[in-house]
DNA sequence: CCTCCTTCTTGACGGTGTAAAGATTGGGGT
DNA sequence: ACCCCAATCTTTACACCGTCAAGAAGGAGG
C-alpha cells in the first residue's frame, strides 16, 4: 500500500505534494513555485497534483494553510510560556514577527490575499483564523484585566496591537527593516503614548 | 515624430508600456501582469518592453517607481496641509493607509520585495526612498520637538511608527482590515500607553 | 476472478518570459 | 542630397508553465 515505488499509487501523495511545496518554499517566494516543480520534487507526473488540490491555487493553499499551523503553533508556544499577561503579549508578538523574519515567504504565502483568502470559509482555514483571532483576543483581554482598565475597547485595542506587529513583522520579512530594530522600536513606543 | 501610426518607432514607447503597466494595475496583483498584456495593451508586439526594460521585473519595476512616485507625493501632500506636528503625524499616515486601501495592488507592488528590493541603489529609486525616510524623520523629530522630549530614540521611534501605520495598511490593502477600524484602533493605541 | 473506482500518466493546447535574428526608420556625417 | 548607422520595433523560436482530456495501473468489493 505504501510500500508502492512503481508509477501508480504512491500511497499519500497529497502529504508528498504539500511538504515538496513547504520546502521549496523555505526558498522561493509563492509566486515562483511551480505546480510541476512541486510535482518533480515528489517524483511524480506533472499533472498527479490536479486530483487532490483543483489547481496550483489549491496546492499554494494547502501548503498556506500548513504555514499557518506552524504560525499559531509558535504563537501558542510563546503565549504559553509567558508569566504574566504582559509578558505574555511580548511574547505573542516576538513569536510573530521571528517567524516572519525566519520564513519570510511562508509568511508572505499565509497573508497573500490571492492564495489565501482572508475571509476563507474553507474547513481548513477558518478554525485557525478563529484560533488566531481568540488567541490574541484572550491575550489583550488578559492584559487589559491586569492592568485594571475597561474592556471596552478590546476590539479596537487588538486591531491597533495586530497592526503595529504585523507590519514589524512585514518589514522584517521584506527586508525593510532588520530584526534588531525591532525591539528598540517597540521600547520606544512604549516610552512615547 | 509622434505621429507616426506605422509600426516601428512608436514615439514614446517607454512611458506608454509604464502607464500601461499602471492601468493593468489598477486591476490585478503584480503577479498577474504579464509582459505580453501589457505590450498589448500599448499595441506593440510582445518583445517590444525588452529594449526599454531588461526584462519583466525591469517593467514591474518602473511601474513601481511610479507608484512609490504617486505614494510620496500623497504623504508629502497630507504632511503640508497639516497645521501642527501631531496633527501633521496623524496626517501622514492617514495618507499611508489611504493608499494601500484605494491602491492596493500598488502598494503591494512598492513593497514587493522580489520586483522592489528595499536596498534598490538605482537612480530612480534611491532618491524616493531617502526622501521617504526623510520626510518620515522630519515628521518624528518635529513632534518630539512639539512634544518637548529628547530627540535620542528619534531611529526608533519612527521606526515604530512606520511599522504600526505599514502594518494596519497592509492589513487593510490585504482585506484583513476594513478602513474603518483603523481610526478607533489608533485612537485605542494612544489611549492605552 | 472479474469489475469498478480511485489514482496516476501521457499527450496536447494556449499562454508566458526570453533570446536571436531580421525589418524599419530617423538622424548625422560627408 | 545621399548614405550609412544605430536605435527601435517585429518576427520567429524555444522552454516552461497551468490546465484539460484520455488512457493505463492497481486496489477493493462482488
Amino acid at each position: 500500500m505504501s510500500r508502492s515505488s512503481s508509477g501508480y499509487h504512491h500511497g499519500d501523495l497529497r502529504r508528498a505534494l504539500v511538504e515538496a511545496g513547504s520546502a521549496l518554499l523555505e526558498e522561493q517566494p509563492p509566486a515562483r513555485i511551480s505546480l510541476r516543480e512541486v510535482a518533480r520534487k515528489a517524483g511524480v507526473s506533472h499533472a498527479a497534483p490536479y486530483h487532490h488540490f483543483g489547481d496550483r491555487g489549491g496546492l499554494l493553499k494547502a501548503v498556506g494553510d500548513e504555514c499557518m499551523r506552524d504560525f499559531l503553533d509558535r504563537q501558542e508556544a510563546a503565549a504559553a510560556a509567558a508569566a504574566d499577561p504582559a509578558e505574555r503579549l511580548v511574547a505573542l508578538g516576538a513569536a510573530y514577527v521571528s517567524f516572519a523574519d525566519e520564513r519570510p515567504h511562508a509568511f508572505a504565502l499565509v497573508f497573500d490575499p490571492e492564495l489565501c483568502p482572508p475571509d476563507d470559509p474553507s474547513p481548513e482555514r477558518a478554525p485557525l483564523i478563529a484560533r488566531n483571532e481568540q488567541l490574541l483576543a484572550e491575550c489583550v483581554a488578559a492584559w487589559l484585566e491586569y492592568r485594571g482598565r475597561s474592556q471596552e475597547d478590546l476590539e479596537a485595542l487588538a486591531a491597533a496591537l495586530w497592526g503595529t506587529v504585523h507590519g514589524l513583522a512585514a518589514l522584517v520579512g521584506e527586508g525593510q527593516l532588520a530584526l534588531e530594530q525591532v525591539g528598540p522600536a517597540l521600547r520606544a513606543l512604549v516610552r512615547h503614548g
